[in-house]
DNA sequence: CTAATGACATTTG
DNA sequence: ACAAATGCCATTA
């Protein structure tokens, strides 16, 4: 089992209409490497099938994607997450504690 | 094995 | 408040 692979697990377990952040998902994994969380999003093998769009940054803008940030904010906007310029209204709600 | 690279995070200027 | 500099950790070349 990879570093990768828990990081698709983890991410699976948000649930929808809440988002985590790339620190927060290496926090449950048990170390801090969020940058390589990052990497591991990006190659992201399983795309519909993990969630990846509900991870974001720490201060509640999106970040990066693989498929173009304008996607990310559609996805995120459909599941009932309101964005605001580029930045994620009521973080503090919608934020997932894992 | 060493070096380079990020869908990041925090601190400083 | 914003931009730049540092630190971070696993992966990959």
């Amino acid at each position: 089992m990879s570093f990768a692979e828990r990081v698709y697990l983890a991410c699976a377990r948000i649930p929808k209409g809440r988002v985590s952040t790339y620190g927060e998902i290496a926090r449950a994994l048990g170390c801090r490497a969020y940058r390589a969380v990052g990497n591991a999003l990006n190659k992201n093998p399983f795309s519909p099938e993990v969630p990846c769009h509900r991870v974001v940054k720490a201060d509640g803008s999106l970040g990066g994607f693989a498929r173009g940030a304008r996607k990310k904010k559609e996805s995120l906007e459909r599941e009932g997450i309101k964005i605001k310029n580029g930045t994620i209204e009521d973080f503090e709600k919608v934020f997932f504690r894992l």
